[in-house]
DNA sequence: TTTCTTACA
DNA sequence: TGTAAGTA
């Protein structure tokens, strides 16, 4: 069983924390505008996590998640404020999917000759692992197994 | 080409 | 907020 270990998939750089953009990608990925972003800025709702030198802005993956949250309930009508009020909200939940698939994903590798993620151990007593694989049909299927048949 | 600040609509 | 101007 041929798994990759975390280690060697966060060095993939499969880790959002390591994504950065500069405002123009935040834009049009979020469909906010570099004026809004920077005016956002100026009320103290988003911030750049450092500037290049003294030009670009540079922003982390949870900028923009963020940005795209108040975008969305901004085009559902509300105003800026009540927009950012929701998103805080949402942000909560936001950490909590990205840490429990962070730190959830042990490994990929081939498990009976097909592609699975291994999400670690199933059980208290570590006698059995969780993988799942993609499946046409239903989307994600998951598979226990126990440790000793790897 | 992109981003920046400033300023006016 | 959009947009124009003049830079870096």
């Amino acid at each position: 069983m041929a798994f990759i270990n975390k280690h060697d998939l966060l060095k993939k750089g499969l880790q959002a924390e390591r994504f950065k953009f500069r405002i123009g990608e935040i834009a049009t990925m979020t469909g906010a505008s570099t004026r809004q972003l920077r005016y956002w800025e100026s009320k103290g709702i988003i911030s750049p996590i450092k500037r290049e030198g003294d030009e670009a802005r540079v922003y982390n993956h949870e900028t923009y998640i963020k940005v795209s949250m108040i975008k969305h309930f901004l085009d559902e009508g509300n105003s800026l404020k009540v927009a950012v009020q929701q998103t805080k909200e949402l942000e909560k939940i936001w950490r909590t999917v990205h840490d429990v698939i962070s730190v959830g994903v042990q490994g990929i590798g081939i498990l009976d000759g097909e592609e699975v993620v291994d999400f670690g151990y199933f059980d208290e007593d570590h006698k059995q692992r969780l993988y799942a694989k993609r499946d046409d049909k239903q989307g994600i299927k998951y598979i226990v197994k126990d440790v000793a048949d790897n």
